[in-house]
DNA sequence: TTCGCCATGTAATACGTTACATGATTGG
DNA sequence: CCAATCATGTAACGTATTACATGGCGAA
């Protein structure tokens, strides 16, 4: 999978692992995330695999750069990865749901603070997605104009991490009025 | 992970493998899943660290099967994990987001189909989590009525199943209607 | 001089999936 | 007789995380 999230990166432009790592940061973080160390090793097995070619980049007072480009191999594998729907769902895997399902033997305090956690730290997510996200493509766009239709996609993906977290913090407040009911 | 939730089962009673299997698909399938094959090998490390006991039962005219059974130490590690609280979200990993944010270069009604297909999933999950998931419970709660207070937590995390597939068919019928208008 | 950022990588380990493999019983 | 369910495992592979490892530059 994240062979194809680096495809889709480098179809926009030639870049370095260093700033994939930050681009997957910036923009995909909030449905998919990975180690520096699984892009740089992900990026060598393409290039024996012929979807990209590298070259070292040596420029004095700056660090050495390895940039990566995409070849039409790598391209038409982009190409019909996305052309075949994804039939199945993804499957879910959510701790604190695990936690929350075996917690009838634990201390309701002890429930109670980590409900009141997780709904800080997703709330701060939420208020994040609103405020910075979509800016930040509007800013992406005004550099790049035709990314417009690009953008529109982008948007979508942002407006289910806002959907997800609000759902999310609306979950966690009714969760905890009934745990704190409880007994 | 896998291994606390094997604990977590144990906790209420000794069971094979294959029951575990069945219990996690039939319980906390909506956000947690494992393969036949690791619950077993999971299994035999638990009882390696002396976290479970096993017994192979023979019985005629049955297959043979391998009954597990928590120890104090398993039901220690059992209690620490619950009490520590997790700090930190689960990072999420949905496929259908990463295809939507490179969805630019598609024709639109290759990823027409895709969302619909998609909500159609979504969609069937979110009856089956309405009708089914809240009776199997009251079902399990009719035949060991001390399991109210688990009970409790058990319809909380259905609420959450039910929750994020509202969410996220609503979702998808946005990103339809989008897609529809465009060009 | 110390911290953070730029920049790249490898190694070990852990976790998870798919495929291989076997064999009995029950119901249609 | 065939398919489904019960029941257990191993092996190979793929993916992901954590730790180890290095080194320069610029700002405070």
């Amino acid at each position: 999978m994240i062979k194809y999230i680096l495809l889709g990166f480098l179809n926009y432009q030639p870049m370095t692992g260093y700033e994939l790592k930050q681009t997957l940061d910036t923009s995909v973080s909030h449905f998919w995330h990975a180690h520096h160390s699984q892009i740089y090793t992900t990026l060598r097995q393409m290039e024996a695999d012929g979807l990209v070619v590298s070259e070292f980049l040596h420029s004095e007072g700056q660090p050495d750069r390895r940039v990566y480009t995409l070849t039409d191999a790598g391209r038409a594998e982009l190409s019909a990865w996305l052309n075949q729907s994804l039939t199945e769902m993804s499957p879910i895997k959510e701790e604190l749901l695990v936690r929350v399902f075996f917690s009838a033997r634990r201390d309701k305090s002890s429930v109670l603070a980590e409900l009141v956690l997780q709904r800080e730290l997703h709330q701060k997510k939420l208020s994040l997605y609103r405020d910075i996200s979509t800016n930040h493509i509007d800013k992406e766009l005004a550099a790049v104009p035709e990314l417009v239709k690009d953008a529109v996609f982008w948007k979508m993906t942002v407006r289910m991490g806002v959907a997800f977290e609000a759902m999310y913090v609306d979950w966690l407040t009714q969760a905890i009025h009934e745990v704190e009911r409880m007994q």
